[in-house]
DNA sequence: CCTGTTGGGTTGTATATACAGGCTAGACCA
DNA sequence: TGGTCTAGCCTGTATATACAACCCAACAGG
């Protein structure tokens, strides 16, 4: 039921459309509210609501008395929405593959047990995985599973594993947070990645959410001199609305 | 003038301040829109408005038929708002000290201008600093600051930098990209930081935004064991409308 | 030529009203 | 006792209307 979208999402829509078709550019005009009353048929109150959500998404900007313009905040940054590792690489026009170098069961200890919200020895099933960008090693996975969220896991033969970083049985991500740090890589991360002595490895740790629970906890490697980690920051108090300050300096635990 | 808020956003702020005291807590239900046309005195789209942008912020939830209640979104993470190093030294209670090491005046090259926005050679000055946490070197900054926007720079003696992390004449951080990656870090940083060889170094690469323009162009050496970056992802599609996904991964270029 | 005014267009906010649809507790019935 | 139904509350959306503040260009007067 296509009809159920609101009008002011299609509104959205329309204009989002124009801007990545390229028919908009950056700090061209938007049509004004009272412009898409008339052409569209709606409300003022809904051309409202879709032109300042669009503006807190950083679509467009909007200036009191003159208009709303395409912003060229989103064209500033290259910044790709990357949810998994396989999306990724599919958007680069390469293939993606997986191999999982070992599979167990094991109890959850320390950081992981914290992570997860359980107790101390709560069944968790760990998975060693390594992704491949065109059959180049290219992200080392160290998977750690809430047992009770994927209960058949030991049955199943993962010789290949889902390509969108997720499980059988596990939703994909819906939410997550991430860490990054840069550690010099083990010998194993640094065989599987064919990375050389010396060069540093950038980890990106990952905590996914179900339902509210943590059930995933993961370390991500990857060779440091290959990838980056990139985000936007946006401190409180500025213009757009959503606090969407996202990359931040913290200290690690001692 | 302090009437100037507007109501919707009285509304937002009221809520807030009873969450962050704690007076309401995580799953709480928090008063429903009709509640709060009475009690408030506002329309009910008023009240809409102030806690659907609540729900989109992540403070609370709301559920159609049932209510709105305490997310408990902002609490699973730690994460700190952190502008900059000094604020984030200030938030541990430690004390926060920079020291010039080099000032000078530089034409853009390279990477510089592209990232600038200007043209090979245009006037750049260029300062080197280390930040201190209670006396212990943490941070070494390498940046670049567009001439037209510092013109006094040279004449000043920068022995001791502003601590918000800005030049005199440059307004504090309005908008910010940032960008890591994990590198072995060269001799001079080395030395400052006091790290011990083999150790990895985290970099933010970070460019500031004011009045729609890019103005400084900074690298940020932090000791990898000692710090790590983190961020929040909220992939698309998610319940929270605003794309605040933000911490992502790409490829270097090459 | 310069300056001050004014009018029309634009966004920002606020209200009153209306209907649809989800959810639940309690009434009602078998 | 147990299942079903409904009234009432809640959010989600949409419209019509109103006023304030802002911006800019056009115009009038010195």
């Amino acid at each position: 039921m296509s009809a159920a979208k609101p009008r002011y999402q299609e509104l959205k829509d329309f204009i989002i459309a124009k801007i990545s078709s390229g028919e908009l550019q950056p700090a061209d005009r938007v049509p004004s509210e009272n412009e898409l009353v008339e052409s569209k048929r709606v409300s003022r109150m809904t051309a409202n609501r879709a032109l300042r959500e669009l503006n807190d998404e950083g679509y467009v900007e909007r200036v009191a008395g003159r208009g709303t313009f395409v912003s060229d905040y989103r064209s500033r940054s290259d910044l790709l929405e990357v949810q998994n590792i396989a999306e990724e690489i599919a958007r680069r026009g390469n293939t993606h593959s997986s191999r999982v170098l070992r599979q167990s069961q094991q109890h959850a200890r320390g950081e992981i047990a914290k992570a997860l919200h359980v107790d101390q020895g709560t069944a968790i099933f760990h998975l060693l995985l390594v992704h491949f960008e065109n059959n180049v090693p290219i992200q080392v996975e160290d998977r750690h599973v809430l047992a009770s969220f994927a209960p058949d896991c030991l049955e199943q033969d993962f010789d290949v594993v889902t390509p969108s970083g997720y499980l059988t049985g596990i939703a994909p991500l819906q939410e997550a947070e991430q860490a990054v740090r840069a550690v010099m890589p083990n010998e194993a991360v640094r065989k599987y990645l064919e990375m050389d002595t010396g060069e540093a490895c950038l980890v990106v740790i990952r905590r996914t959410w179900t339902k509210g629970r943590p059930v995933t906890f993961s370390r991500l490697h990857h060779p440091g001199s290959r990838y980056e980690l990139t985000g936007h920051y946006t401190p409180p108090g500025s213009p757009r609305t959503p606090s969407s300050h996202v990359v931040q300096l913290e200290k690690l635990r001692q």
